[in-house]
DNA sequence: ACACGTAGAGAACTGGT
DNA sequence: ACCAGCACTCTACGTGT
């Protein structure tokens, strides 16, 4: 009896680590240095490893209370789980339980035994109280299980959550499917939070029947929800590239780099172009300038992106430089 | 080994009908 | 709603230093 509990406390520590891991995976990048946040579980607030940063924008811990209410026993009792937008109520709603008990264990009278049938009946009733939420119910089902085959992590299924949200308040399902709206939800939820899928990866785990559906939704929804998805700055990039390329001055490559592309930005080269490759263009000119010796091949690699776009930009970079300017 | 250029294919978007 | 054209990036080469 006593080992068997000592199996079972064992094994509720293993998941414990476990998720406590997955959570790590997903914790949020740092906007200043692209670093891992870390919750300080004390307080709730989320510290950058690298830079030191707090945000503030996730102050409020929305972690389970594990707290003791009841001394006697010591035992720590947990009170529920956080809110999420992935329920379609925020987990906040309440239930009746099933037992017609009152809280000392007694058998309910009958006439008591009625009037709880009746409040579970009129709760449930609220719970899904008009189509909006049965149709969001089924939408955020949606959207966790094709985000969990496209092995996108929790911060855009959440993200994707919102943005169907409004797509309801908005009024934009009418004519759509709830497929399709929740299917475009992710695209964009997972292009905003940098980790894009191509619309071909998400037709197949999507259950529409046509292709064209997700792309023309999509744009229906980011047209009418006015969805930012213009390109991300390339400087973001800057810190993250750099590290990862291990260069002897990181500042003297990282000045040269924001020089060339603020110089790009002006001569008005950078539209259209792809951010990620106009970073990795403006690091190889920072490392050809500083002698750090790193080839296109080093940079493509950190940067994920081919050499081939790197030679186009790093020249056009140059051209839109007075400073290099071929004579 | 590296830099550079080119061709062909493909993805995402735009505009015309 | 559909299709064609676009500007871009990719892979896969070949060439020159």
């Amino acid at each position: 009896m006593i080992q068997e509990y000592k199996n079972q406390k064992t094994k509720a520590e293993e998941t414990s680590k476990q998720t406590r891991k997955e959570n790590e995976a997903s914790n949020p990048e740092c906007e200043e240095c692209d670093g891992l946040m870390r919750k300080n579980e004390s307080n709730g607030e989320w510290v950058c490893e690298d830079c030191g940063l707090v945000s503030e924008g996730n102050a409020i811990d929305r972690g389970p209370e594990w707290r003791s209410f009841n001394d006697s026993s010591g035992q720590k009792s947990r009170v529920g789980a956080p809110t999420t937008n992935l329920i379609h109520d925020k987990g906040l709603s309440t239930n009746i339980g099933w037992q017609n008990k009152d809280k000392s264990g007694k058998t309910l009278s009958k006439n008591k035994r009625r009037r709880m049938n009746r409040l579970r009946t009129w709760n449930e009733r609220f719970r899904t109280k008009d189509s909006k939420e049965r149709n969001l119910k089924q939408a955020l089902g949606e959207i966790q299980r094709m985000s969990s085959s496209l092995g996108l992590n929790k911060q855009v299924e959440e993200t994707a959550s919102m943005i169907y949200r409004q797509c309801l308040e908005k009024n934009l399902l009418p004519g759509r499917s709830i497929e399709g709206v929740a299917t475009a939800s992710l695209y964009a939820a997972a292009r905003q939070c940098n980790t894009p899928r191509s619309l071909d990866e998400m037709y197949p785990v999507s259950r529409i029947s046509k292709t064209s559906e997700i792309d023309r939704t999509y744009r229906y929804i980011a047209k009418e929800l006015g969805l930012k998805m213009e390109p991300v700055d390339p400087r973001q990039y800057l810190p993250r590239f750099i590290s990862q390329l291990e260069v002897s001055n990181p500042e003297d490559v990282r000045h040269v780099a924001e020089e060339m592309l603020s110089a790009g930005e002006d001569a008005n080269i950078h539209s259209g172009k792809s951010p990620t490759g106009l970073a990795a263009a403006a690091i190889y000119c920072g490392c050809l300038l500083n002698n750090e010796g790193k080839t296109q091949k080093n940079i493509a690699r950190v940067s994920d992106v081919s050499e081939v776009t790197i030679r186009n930009r790093y020249k056009e970079l140059l051209d839109a430089h007075p400073k290099f300017e071929m004579e």
